[in-house]
DNA sequence: ATGAAAGCGCTAACAC
DNA sequence: GTGTTAGCGCTTTCAT
């Protein structure tokens, strides 16, 4: 029923008997080669039409030796980090009419292996690494066709990876606290064994000593990725005595900020009046729900995987392709986590 | 660089003459087929292994009229509700060393049907489209590889759409607010122009009918989609005097469930001990963190993608391909938002 | 048990 | 301008 005319689907040949030419020109009217009659041209296309002929991409794949398909292998489940990061992947190669292959290695090497022979087999062009832990992966080696790593970083150094410099954020985080009056800072974190949150806790700790402030160790809180971890965090914090108190937090992700956010809020600390806070991810389903909605650190995944993209699609035109870890900045998105109302009063009158 | 060796990759021929066989024998050796002596099936195995060869899967798809792939059309970014999907899609084509070649068509269908010529051009064995909205969706028509609607619906009668049961996953819902002792049910919806919406009112007004009860439109709430409806509906139930307020609600999604329950709180009703709440998606960042976690409908969506995935597999292997809408059960997942102390102690006394 | 040859659908180079 | 030919890498008869 859903499969439709089982009539073989037509072939350049078929085009040219209708058209009564040969292959070959059959082949230079529909791909705008060679000297032709217009006349001839129309002819040929009208018959192609007519036949609803589609050009078959694998006999010209084998011919040309370019797929126009590069292959994503993504070593996590794809989860939320993979959303946008795809969209921007898509951005990329769309734009050059390449389509993406795409494999989900569930984090099992054998399987990833699998992947890759596969991709190989299939002759893609190029081949997307991406997984969601920041820490370094093992590499796939050297292949036949260029390899990018986005999001995870690859352990050789003779690879390519990007990803965003969580630094960089972990600064912008830090100066806005700063900048909206906050001088005594906490920074609350997911699992010690994840690299985002050792390194966001090591970026804190700068940044503050840059301002003449310190990250004291009793301010940094270590935990999980969870809301309930950010509850827990505040209350541990709002338990102090006032003069103790922190009055600004940076959180390693958005789901525990608004964890703090809740918990500040049920402990009678109001946000942002007494303490500021604020997340990392710009994750909407978290910035939007929280309240107030959360200032936080957007890791611009889009822009990383559309840059990515971009560089694959560079070394498969030939160019050379880098090595090494390229860092792209993140953004700062300043909502009603952070700002006390004074600083607001204060922004308005001197716009004013 | 990283792009290494650029010796052309290894054909059958250069295997063949390593091995100091014909190409046809290499192929033999290497697919396990004819009779070949032992001796020489391991020589051209080993001159394979040698070389790095990798069997040209474009050459044998060009002679064999078999892609091994198929594609994944998403009319919708591919938001939270692919995810799952795709993993389940990813499950059973993998089993079949199917690749999924995977196109976002972002609602538009100019982008939509450039993606299908693309697919077809590149002689996919399907196509899965998929989507967010449970709505209806444009047919593409007839294809000359079978095709499978899931999540989302094709408007043509003679597609097949796969997609999970509503009224069913409702049905699961109020025989459980039912089964913990609730007799007062109301009802918190999205937006209106949401099938989802619509058919989930109207299965819990059916449902609560059957059981001798009435939903009564006082008691119906629809709004939006997110946590802050949920809280605002939260409080407008509890305003109602005593004797009027519902014992138990039913939430068409997970973060409408999670803002009733905040609400809720809030408003100092407790949940469950004064009024169960239930929500729809099984969504883990809200059942999670919402405090107490919630019972849920569970539509299942990787079960939902194994199974369109797998009855594309049969249509591609030759067997009839059915029309018409599949709908595959929702789970009830009973968590703590629902069920009251007085119940559960009931339970655990009559297991004893 | 192995080799030779044809051909999948297309394009590019060379005839005419 | 258009037709003819060869060949991309592989598999599959059909000989031997």
């Amino acid at each position: 029923m859903a499969r439709s005319s089982s009539a073989a689907v037509p072939t350049v040949r078929d085009v040219a008997r209708l058209a009564g030419v040969s292959p070959g020109t059959v082949s230079k009217a529909l791909n705008g080669q060679g000297q032709l009659r217009p006349e001839t041209r129309s002819r040929v296309q009208a018959a192609a039409e007519n036949l609803g002929f589609r050009p078959n991409q694998l006999a010209r794949s084998l011919l040309s030796g370019r797929t126009y398909t590069v292959g994503v292998l993504t070593s996590d489940h794809f989860g939320r980090f993979s959303m946008p990061l795809m969209e921007g992947i898509e951005d990329s190669l769309g734009a050059c009419h390449v389509s993406t292959l795409l494999c989900d290695g569930r984090g099992d090497s054998i399987r990833e292996q699998h992947y890759v022979t596969e991709l190989l087999n299939r002759r893609v062009d190029g081949i997307v690494v991406t997984g969601r832990r920041t820490d370094a992966r093992p590499s796939l080696g050297r292949l036949p066709v260029p390899v990018v790593y986005v999001l995870i970083r690859s352990a050789a150094s003779h690879d390519l990876s990007v990803t965003y410099d969580d630094r960089q954020g972990t600064e912008l985080a830090i100066s806005h606290l700063l900048a909206v009056g906050r001088t005594h800072i906490g920074y609350v974190g997911g699992p010690e064994r994840h690299l985002a949150t050792r390194t966001r806790r090591e970026a804190t700790d700068d940044a503050l000593r840059a301002a003449g402030l310190t990250l004291r160790s009793t301010d940094v809180l270590i935990g999980e990725w969870s809301e309930a971890w950010g509850r827990a965090a505040a209350a541990l914090m709002a338990n102090r005595p006032r003069g103790q108190r922190v009055d600004g937090v940076f959180c390693a992700s958005d789901q525990i900020a608004r964890g703090v956010v809740d918990g500040m809020r049920e402990a009678g600390i109001a946000v942002p009046e007494e303490t500021s806070v604020v997340g990392f991810d710009n994750w909407d389903v978290m910035t939007e729900a929280s309240r107030p909605p959360l200032t936080t650190v957007d890791p611009c995944l889009s822009k990383l995987g559309q840059f990515a993209a971009s560089q694959l699609l560079n070394a498969i035109e030939g160019r050379e392709l880098g090595s090494g870890t390229l860092l792209l900045p993140c953004e700062l998105v300043v909502r009603d986590s952070s700002v006390p109302v004074l600083t607001r009063q204060a922004e308005a009158a001197s716009v004013a």
